[in-house]
DNA sequence: GCAGTTTTGGACAGCGCTATCCTAAATGCC
DNA sequence: GGCATTTAGGATAGCGCTGTCCAAAACTGC
C-alpha cells in the first residue's frame, strides 16, 4: 500500500524543536529581520521592540543558530589557535589566557596542534579556515608559503604569538628570544663563566634563535666554542634534561655552566646533578628559559627568562579581537620583553 | 540621482569567491545533490560519476562549508570537550589524546575550560549545545541538573571521562579514584606508617573520593584521625605543597607518611623536604597521585598511582566516535583501573 | 516477455539566519 | 507649507548544503 503524500502546508521537515529567531518575532509582534537587529543591535532600532524582543527571547530561551548565522553572514564566531604542542606548558598558558579573553567577547576556541609540523599545519589551516573563522591566532612565525597563501586569501585576520616582526601587515605579540639569550648569557659571562655550553631539545625556531643570541653574546666575549653546542632534535623532558646533562660532564668535564633551552632540560639537569652530586652553582651553574612552574622550587631555585607568556595571549587575543571589529590597531608588533630571574643556580 | 535597480538575474550578493558543491557539480557533469553523495558516500553512486566528482573537486579546491553542512543536516561535525583546568597537566594530556583521536575521524574539538565552576559549566553548555555539536564529552560525572537537563534534551551523546558510574544509559571511561586511594593508602600501611596524613587542594569531587578511599585503609587499619586530613580548598601548585607540608610537620611532628592528593602538590612537598632536610622516605613517605611528569625525576622519585588518562582520553573518544555513528556500545562504563608505582619516596 | 523489485540520478524545498533593497513615517530646512 | 533628507520596519532572496520524495533505469523471477 502506497503512503499518501503528506498535505502541501504540512512541514515536511522536523525542526529542531528550539525556538528559532522567527517563534521570538511572533512572540514580540516584528518581523523577523526587526527581531534580529534588535537582539544583535546592529541597526537602530525602538527601544520598545528591542525590550519586547529581548523579553520574548528570554522567555523562549532562544539561543541563536551560529551554522545559521555563518551561513547567512558568512562569518562565524570562532577563532582558530594553533600551537605546536600541548604538552608544552608555554603553549597551554598561552591557549589560557587567549581563552579568558576570547570567551567573555562571544568567541569560541577552535584550537588545532601542528606538531611543530608544515604539513600538519597547513592541513589544519586548510579544514579550519572552511569554517570562516572570524580571526586566527598562530604561534611563531614560520609558515609554509601555502599557509601564508592561505591565510591571505581568506581575508582572516591573523595574530602571531611569541615572535614579532617589523614587517608592516603582520601582527604579532611576543618578544625577541635572541635578546633574552643573550641577556641569559651575558649574566652567566658575568659570574665569570667561560666554558658556558648550550644545551637544546625540541630545535623548534625560537629554540635555534636561543642559540642565536647565546652565541653572539659569546663571540662578542671571545669565548664561543662550538663543541659546547648541545642540539639534540628530540622532544624536552626533564628525564632528556638529565641524561643530556651527565652526557655534557662525560665529554666536557671543564664545562662550567649550562644555559638549556627551556625548563622542562633545565629543572631535569637541577635535579640530575642533585643525584650525581655535581655542586650547583659551585662547580656548573646552570640556568633554563620560560621561567614555568616549579623552577623557583628547585634546589637550588633556577635561574631563568620569564617570557611574559600569560600576557602575550591576552594582548596577542585582545589585538585580534580589535582586527575582527574592524578597528585599526596602531602598533602591528607588540614586543613585551623579558625578565632575567636570578635565583641561585649561577 | 537615485540608482537604478540591479537587473533581475544579477547577483545580488557577493559569494564567497570558494568553490561550492554547486560548481563542482556543474565540472563533473552532475546534479549537486549527486556530487554531495558520491563526496560524502551516503548512498550508492555509479563508481564512474564519483570518480568524476572527486577529480573536479580536487581540481576546484573544494571544500565542503560546515555552517551550510550543519545547517541543512542540523548536524556539526563539533565535539564539545569540558575540562576543569588547564593549569592542569592532567587534563591537557586528556585533552590531548582526545584530540589526537577526532582529529583524524574528521571532527573538530570545541574545548571548554570550567574552572570547577558549575554555573560555567552551565554557562558552556547552553552556548555549545547551540552548536548542534556532534559529541560531548566532559570530566567528571558531577553536574547540575539543569546541566544534565540540557545534555538529555539536546539528544547529544555524551561520554564522561575519569570517573564511572554504573548507571545504565550514561557512558563513561576512568577508573575508581576511591579504590586507587585506599590501595595508596594500603601501601604506606604494610611499609609500617601509622601515622599517615592525607594533604588536599582544589577539593574537586574526585580529591573528595581520593580521601574517602583513604579513610576506608586507615579506618580499616584501626589508625584513622581525622586530625591528619588537611583540606585546602586553594588550587594546587608545588610551592603550595611545600608550604601545606612545613605547616603539617609543625602541627603534627609524628606524622610518618603524607598522601598528597596530586603529584603537583607532592613535588612541592618532596622538594620542599629536601630543602628542610626532613629525610625521605626515613623520616616521613610521601606519595602522590597521578604520576605526572618528573614524579620519577624526583630527589628521592616519587611513589604514586599512575591514572592511564591518555588511554582514558583516547578510549573515551573512541566511545563517542561509536556512539556518534550510531553504532551500540556494549560496555556503556570502561575501568581502565591504575598501577601503584612504588618508588623511593616510600 | 512481463509484472514486481531494487537500484540510482535528480528535482525540490527548506535548515535559520542576515544582506539588500524598499517604503512609509519622521525630521529638518528655508 | 513644501521640499529634501534621515530614520526605522519589513519584504525578499538567498548563504551552501542535505533530507525527502520521485521517477526512470536496471535487475529479478516465472
Amino acid at each position: 500500500m502506497k503512503r499518501s503524500p503528506l498535505p502541501i502546508t504540512a512541514a515536511r521537515r522536523r525542526a529542531t524543536g528550539r525556538a528559532t529567531l522567527n517563534d521570538v518575532a511572533l512572540a514580540a509582534g516584528v518581523s523577523a529581520i526587526t527581531a534580529s537587529r534588535a537582539l544583535r543591535g546592529a541597526r537602530a532600532v525602538d527601544p520598545v521592540l528591542v525590550e519586547k524582543v529581548r523579553v520574548a527571547a528570554q522567555q523562549l530561551g532562544y539561543v541563536p543558530d551560529p551554522a545559521a548565522r555563518a551561513l547567512a553572514s558568512s562569518r562565524s564566531a570562532h577563532v582558530v589557535v594553533l600551537i605546536p604542542l600541548l604538552s608544552n606548558a608555554l603553549f597551554v598558558e598561552l591557549l589560557d589566557a587567549v581563552q579568558h579573553t576570547l570567551a567573555p567577547a562571544g568567541y569560541q576556541t577552535l584550537m588545532g596542534v601542528t606538531h611543530y609540523q608544515t604539513a600538519e599545519e597547513d592541513a589544519l589551516l586548510r579544514s579550519y579556515l572552511a569554517h570562516r573563522p572570524a580571526g586566527l591566532l598562530v604561534t611563531g612565525l614560520d609558515r609554509s608559503d601555502a599557509a601564508r597563501q592561505m591565510v591571505l586569501a581568506s581575508g582572516v585576520p591573523c595574530v602571531h604569538m611569541m615572535e614579532i616582526a617589523s614587517v608592516p601587515g603582520v601582527y604579532g605579540v611576543g618578544l625577541s628570544q635572541i635578546d633574552a639569550a643573550r641577556t641569559l648569557t651575558e649574566h652567566l659571562l658575568q659570574r665569570g663563566r667561560r666554558r658556558i655550553a648550550y644545551v637544546a631539545g625540541q630545535l623548534d625556531p625560537r629554540v635555534m634563535q636561543r642559540a642565536e643570541g647565546y652565541r653572539a653574546a659569546l663571540r662578542a666575549a671571545g669565548c664561543y666554542d662550538p663543541q659546547l653546542e648541545v642540539l639534540d632534535p628530540a622532544p624536552t623532558s626533564m628525564a632528556q634534561g638529565g641524561r643530556l646533562l651527565e652526557d655534557l660532564l662525560v665529554r666536557h668535564p671543564d664545562v662550567d655552566a649550562v644555559f638549556f633551552c627551556n625548563d622542562d632540560l633545565a629543572q631535569g639537569g637541577l635535579l640530575a646533578a642533585l643525584r650525581l652530586q655535581v655542586a650547583v652553582p659551585q662547580r656548573i651553574a646552570i640556568v633554563g628559559f620560560n621561567d614555568l612552574a616549579g623552577s623557583d622550587q628547585m634546589l637550588p631555585p633556577l635561574t631563568t627568562i620569564r617570557t611574559p607568556r600569560a600576557e602575550i595571549g591576552t594582548q596577542a587575543a585582545g589585538m585580534l579581537l580589535a582586527l575582527m571589529r574592524g578597528e585599526a590597531v596602531l602598533q602591528s608588533s607588540v614586543d613585551l620583553g623579558f625578565e632575567l630571574v636570578v635565583r641561585n643556580s649561577s
